[in-house]
DNA sequence: CGCGCAACCTGTCTGC
DNA sequence: TGCAGACAGGTTGCGC
């Protein structure tokens, strides 16, 4: 494998990242989050964040997501914005593209592995561990925004600026609400509205505003039916009122001012403890 | 610990 | 045409 930026590797050097990957076999490929993970037969992962503006490609043997597909960005005559590269055995090519230059990549053993996402990440929203009671716990005494809390990944797992807009207006809630002001019936809310709003996004195969593309170079279609993001000034679907866009935590938030209402703050339930 | 914001980068688009 | 400024799928570190 070849690391063309140093940047992909950071903190760590391109030697020690193509060492550690040189020569393995990939056994499997998950996620966590918004990490990428591919597992090596040695026991160790390589993880990859795509952060803004990263891509994954494939490149097959028979030439399918050649480096000359229209389709893929970043790659075209110049691949001025190829960053790393993994010859596979079979002829093929694993391609790491970033304009942006903000997606990395590092090789981890398991126990690693865990203890770097224990500090970063909480729980997975597609998993039996998401409840409205888990989102009540994590949510409860906290005074910054909704829209925050969604977007801090220690919380639930892998929402990103897109999906906490689309889930904050499937459950009714304003951006700007205190993450502890909602009631059980807005944790149920919530929860029904992150999955809902996740599993679209699935199922249309990623939101491709710009220049996303999935390993064989192919756009999603999430962007063709935003219920609110990015659709400043456009009628909300539901009521017809005007969307607007404000800026929360420096993100850029679209939400119905009608449909999603505004929560008050409520004081924190001091647990009860036998004692 | 929670919160808000700047910083990290490059490319694109808008307005003057 | 040039140029300044705003904005972009995210995370981290800093000050308070």
């Amino acid at each position: 494998m070849e690391v063309l930026d140093p940047y992909f590797a950071k903190p760590a050097v391109p030697a020690a990242f193509e060492a550690a990957a040189e020569g393995r076999t990939i056994v499997d490929v998950g996620r966590r989050g918004k990490y990428l993970l591919f597992e090596f037969d040695n026991g160790n992962s390589m993880v990859i964040h795509l952060r803004m503006t990263g891509s994954i490609t494939l490149v097959a043997p028979d030439g399918t997501g050649n480096p000359g597909d229209p389709r893929i960005y970043g790659i075209g005559e110049d691949e001025k914005h190829l960053k790393a590269r993994f010859s596979l055995d079979d002829g093929g090519e694993i391609r790491f593209t970033d304009p942006r230059r903000f997606g990395r990549g590092f090789v981890a053993g398991p126990e690693a592995l865990d203890t770097y996402f224990a500090s970063r990440l909480g729980v997975e929203p597609l998993s039996p561990e998401f409840t409205a009671e888990s989102l009540a716990e994590m949510s409860a005494g906290r005074t910054g925004p909704l829209k925050s809390f969604l977007l801090n990944q220690k919380g639930v797992a892998g929402i990103g600026n897109i999906y906490a807009d689309e889930a904050l207006f499937r459950a009714g809630l304003h951006p700007l609400s205190p993450g502890g002001s909602m009631k059980p019936e807005h944790h149920e809310a919530l929860r029904e509205g992150i999955v809902a709003a996740l599993e679209r996004g699935l199922d249309l195969g990623g939101a491709s505003i710009d220049d996303y593309r999935d390993a064989r170079g192919d756009a999603g279609a999430m962007q063709n039916e935003f219920l609110v993001h990015r659709r400043e000034g456009d009628p909300c679907g539901e009521c017809g009122v005007t969307i607007v866009r404000i800026v929360v935590g420096g993100r850029s938030t679209y939400f119905c001012p009608a449909c999603q209402k505004r929560l008050r703050r409520r004081p924190r339930h001091s647990k009860t403890r036998k004692g």
